[in-house]
DNA sequence: TTTTTATTTGCTGTTTTATGCAATAAATAT
DNA sequence: ATATTTATTGCATAAAACAGCAAATAAAAA
């Protein structure tokens, strides 16, 4: 078998799978290790492929991580924080949760709408200092360090004093069965007091997280009144959740 | 599999949750848990998230530290709130105001520092959220858009359930005579909560604002314990102070 | 065709890297 | 305070990389 031809392979195998052994190709190939490792060690000099121990992975597999710049998936999270900002009426009294989705919401809100914003956010409430016509209330508590929201009793206490027309949230996992799901148990605890504090509910939430659960349980599916993902409500990746009754926006 | 490819899913997963457990990535990945500390490790080295104890975060979430841009006599605030971090004993718990001074302090508190630290200023929560060991209470109330504080019966309200060891607070507006004031009526009102819930209260102020006076009065001078400017103790131009029998550092 | 030359390939032993295990230390939770 | 997780360290093992060498193959010249 000619160089070249096993080359054509190789980068072939890497192009489809974005990866590859070269424990795999040898065999595949019917090679000794040495050799491929040697085709790979080209390719890599021409930067056909990166190189890395044990095998070979594609340019643009490797290119994914870097470029990549601080929130991810930042597109659907826009979407979604577009589709959200459309249910906020005039004059109306909304809470916005923490997490990076609600906070593109909270910059997306029109300079010139009248509102009521609570939130326990410190980033959204940040975000919401630009706002000239909208009124913030922090809903003060013990400050979690990784999630940037108070969290903790005095918080949920602060809650319970009020009721909000529309509460926005976010949620570590969501699965059509086992509801919203974190493994953080205090925000769990928090998140309950804030569904608590809403007539109605609205879940932000990417496409990418559906179907995940994990430890603690904030609430049931039907809890929420809607949910918004970046997907068209007729997407059939939505069916699960369809069943469920919720409205899908 | 390798390593790389490991890479991915880690950081796929913590940025599409915003943190991670490693305990939760060895199972996913059927890997020790020593190996996902060392690509998490090199994961952090490489500035593509943050390792923090048990887990990881995204650097989106990461708390972002609000630039300083052209804050009016820095220096002298620096060397002020060099002076008042001074007196910041270990497990105390403290009170931090609003305004570009004491956020130098809160930017200035050592980091292994264990403190507990209540505010109802944003930036100075946003700093705070850089100090580990440092327990942050948000009060909670209306959001002030200029100053970035909460005000009003909310806050006021808050305060009222609390008395800690020291506050330290800034002012618009002092004179030796008429003692604390203020342009915003609002504020006065935060303020006078906020010494009425601090055992001690210590006013940071640069020198400029010796001697100026306001519409609103926050209190008198003898309301405060210590006063820190940027000047010496002994400068003359604190004599006036020196006379109404406030400590001066 | 045969011989010479150059290239490629596989093999050997050595060095490096990756991974898991266990003991201890540090951090966190209770 | 103690108990439980999580980190760190050193070590053992296995896999992979590397270098040098020799056999095999291909290409070029006689």
């Amino acid at each position: 078998m000619l160089k070249e031809e096993r080359h054509q392979i190789i980068l072939n195998e890497v192009e489809l799978h974005n990866r590859v052994q070269l424990t795999d190709i040898a065999e595949k190939l019917v090679v000794s290790i040495d050799t491929v490792r040697r085709d790979v060690k080209e390719l890599d000099a021409d930067s056909k492929l990166i190189k890395v121990h044990g095998g070979a992975i594609s340019l643009g597999f490797a290119a994914y991580s870097p470029k990549r710049n601080n929130v991810y998936a930042l597109e659907e999270k826009i979407s979604i924080a577009k589709k959200a900002a459309q249910l906020v009426e005039e004059n109306s009294v909304v809470l916005i949760d923490g997490g990076t989705t609600c906070l593109e919401l909270a910059r997306l809100l029109p300079a010139d709408l009248k509102l009521t914003c609570f939130t326990l956010s410190l980033p959204v409430a940040m975000e919401l200092l630009h706002k000239p016509n909208i009124d913030i209330i922090f809903i003060g508590g013990q400050l979690s360090k990784d999630s940037q929201i108070t969290i903790g009793p005095n918080t949920i206490n602060n809650l319970s004093d009020i009721k909000v027309d529309y509460s926005f949230i976010g949620t570590g996992y969501v699965d059509a069965e086992y509801g919203l799901t974190e493994f953080d148990w205090d925000i769990v605890q928090t998140k309950k007091a804030v569904i608590k504090a809403s007539k109605k509910t609205i879940l932000l939430c990417i496409s990418e997280k559906l179907n995940s659960k994990h430890r603690f349980k904030t609430c049931d599916l039907n809890a929420i009144h809607s949910m918004i993902t970046e997907l068209a409500p007729s997407d059939e990746l939505l069916n699960d959740f369809k069943n469920q009754g919720i409205q899908l926006l």
